[in-house]
DNA sequence: GGCAGGCGTGGAACCGGTTCCAGTATTGCG
DNA sequence: CGCAATACTGGAACCGGTTCCACGCCTGCC
């Protein structure tokens, strides 16, 4: 049993196909009378247009493509809640979901939406594409959309990661805390730059103090809470341990909890600890971070993108989230 | 500058357009010398199928459907992270998501999906469909896998709620407890049935030790830690307050967490929380829980789905996963 | 009454693939 | 050498929508 197409349903009400599809798409040139008609007999046949037909004879598919590095980062989900809250008020676009976690898998997510045919936009966060991508994805005049990500052809949304990062170093010296070490990420393949921007912030505010940063209190590694944590007990039981750590985000500082409760320090006392990002999870570990609004890049993400989908020609925007310490427990 | 097509490959390669169709589905068909030609003319070209009019003709998108409550609940991202992983693992299928909060779009996504030409296959997680929803799923011969939900009608992937409750009861009886609270989800108009049924096992627990459940220490609330921190509030301010409590899922124990601390009960000597799921979480916070495999469903999940796509002919199937009790502090 | 203009309509052409059939060249075999 | 089977190939028809053009009819105006 066929799905009815719209060729049925002018059979059926005795119209030509150009009048249902006037009706499908709300066009005024069709009388009430074959209205009338069009509309029971689409009730009857329980007709569904193909959005794959209209896709294809309209080249738009109402659907936005969203690129994330999926299990990468607490973060990542804070900001797609937004994305999904506010793709749901609009209503009328469907999400295409893209996880990338290796660098082959972002070029292969590139590589297909240089056609442009899948998505009418394109929202990337927390990855930067190379010049080459961006070059492929202009030429496909796809309008895109960066979320914690920059690259100068395309709006973005991004936050200032050096001025966090002195915020963090203020936040810490304010309480005294001279020595200060900073657990971040290793360069990654796919191209995460904030790690190493809010070291650069936490040694600018460092210096303004008057302090001398200290390379061997910075420590690397890939990002994760385990990895975050043996970094952290590498610093804590160095001969002259840091009093304060920073961590380049909330997950890396959930680690250097571990650690320090692995080796008795005590929080804030022993050790001073600060994050950065204010996922859910640092409220409810009572973790002071430098807070960035997630959800909300999110939602104004999608915003964006939205306007560059009706407006193409649009110059290429950066928007800054703000940023604020929230002071809790473990400072 | 229009993106090229078949055609335009054709022509410039000299051949026919069957001929390109046959060297991108690789089909044995054709020379070596053809091949190579279309081969370096679609690099020349830059040329990228276009996957609507392939949808469009083949009848099939590639594309599953994946349909959740994205923002309720804490073990629903813990899922899609399995289904995330293992449709990459797969590598030719997209993911368009679903994200359903109401009633209403609920409706509406199925209501899509009603035409089965957008996905080859639907993945729903959390939410029993109706029977309507099932029967015009099932009209128009599209595979629908459940996660956590069960329909006799389709393949699911389920556990066994009752006995979790069970679980969970057997484990406070076996430390003394005998006045046991329970915090769980007020009926939803989603249809969530498990935060009832654990309810039940509980019950069950109870009665086959020889103690009388009571009404009064079960409270119910809309799904969310706040809310349940204000339900563990009236439970544990009640003038004969229970020694431990049951919470439906993790992220409620997390709430019933928070009122003991708020009210200066010590957990676990003052009361004993246990909870349901074992999403990330509950590890950090050191709370004991009846642990469900939830990335595995989701992967299970998916190969479920898959497995219908290939042979949509399949009964319906149901597995159980596997509940265990993880003891970790706060019992 | 004749004509311009607007309304409503039907359907061919098109979007960019796949499928399949008909046709040609080559090979193998008796 | 003749014939059939085999290996390739080209392109029409199709998937199910949208768009646009041509056309008929009605209305209003001179």
């Amino acid at each position: 049993m066929r799905a009815p197409t719209i060729r049925d349903v002018a059979r059926r009400a005795n119209v030509g196909i150009g009048t249902v599809s006037r009706v499908l798409n709300d066009s005024p040139l069709v009388s009430a009378d074959a209205r009338e008609r069009v509309r029971r007999t689409i009730d009857e046949l329980a007709y569904r247009p193909s959005s794959t037909a209209r896709g294809l004879s309209r080249g738009r598919t109402q659907t936005v493509g969203v690129v994330v590095p999926f299990f990468t980062s607490g973060s990542v989900l804070e900001r797609m809640r937004g994305v999904v809250e506010r793709l749901n008020r609009e209503g009328d676009y469907d999400l295409l979901l893209f996880d990338v976690e290796t660098a082959k898998q972002r070029a292969a997510a590139f590589r297909d939406f240089a056609r442009g045919d899948r998505v009418d936009g394109l929202l990337i966060i927390s990855i930067r594409p190379s010049d080459d991508e961006v070059a492929a994805l202009q030429r496909e005049g796809l309008p895109v959309v960066l979320v914690d990500a920059r690259h100068p052809a395309m709006s973005r949304i991004v936050v200032d990661d050096v001025a966090g990062g002195e915020l963090a170093a203020q936040h810490l010296l304010g309480r005294g805390h001279r020595r200060i070490g900073f657990v971040g990420d290793a360069p990654s393949p796919l191209g995460f730059t904030s790690s190493e921007l809010r070291r650069k912030g936490l040694r600018r505010g460092l210096q303004a103090a008057g302090v001398a940063p200290e390379r061997a209190l910075e420590v690397r590694g890939p990002h994760s809470r385990t990895e975050a944590r043996r970094l952290a007990e590498r610093l804590l039981t160095m001969p002259d341990p840091p009093t304060a750590v920073f961590a380049a985000s909330d997950v890396q500082a959930l680690g250097v909890l571990e650690a320090a409760r692995a080796l008795g320090r005590r929080v804030p006392d022993d050790l001073a600890v600060i994050g950065f990002d204010d996922i859910e999870l640092a409220e409810l570990l009572e973790l002071t971070t430098v807070r960035q609004p997630l959800r909300e890049t999110g939602v104004r993400g999608i915003e964006l993108l939205l306007a560059a989908i009706r407006d193409p020609t649009a110059a290429p925007v950066e928007e800054l989230a703000e940023l604020t310490v929230v002071e809790r427990r473990t400072t």
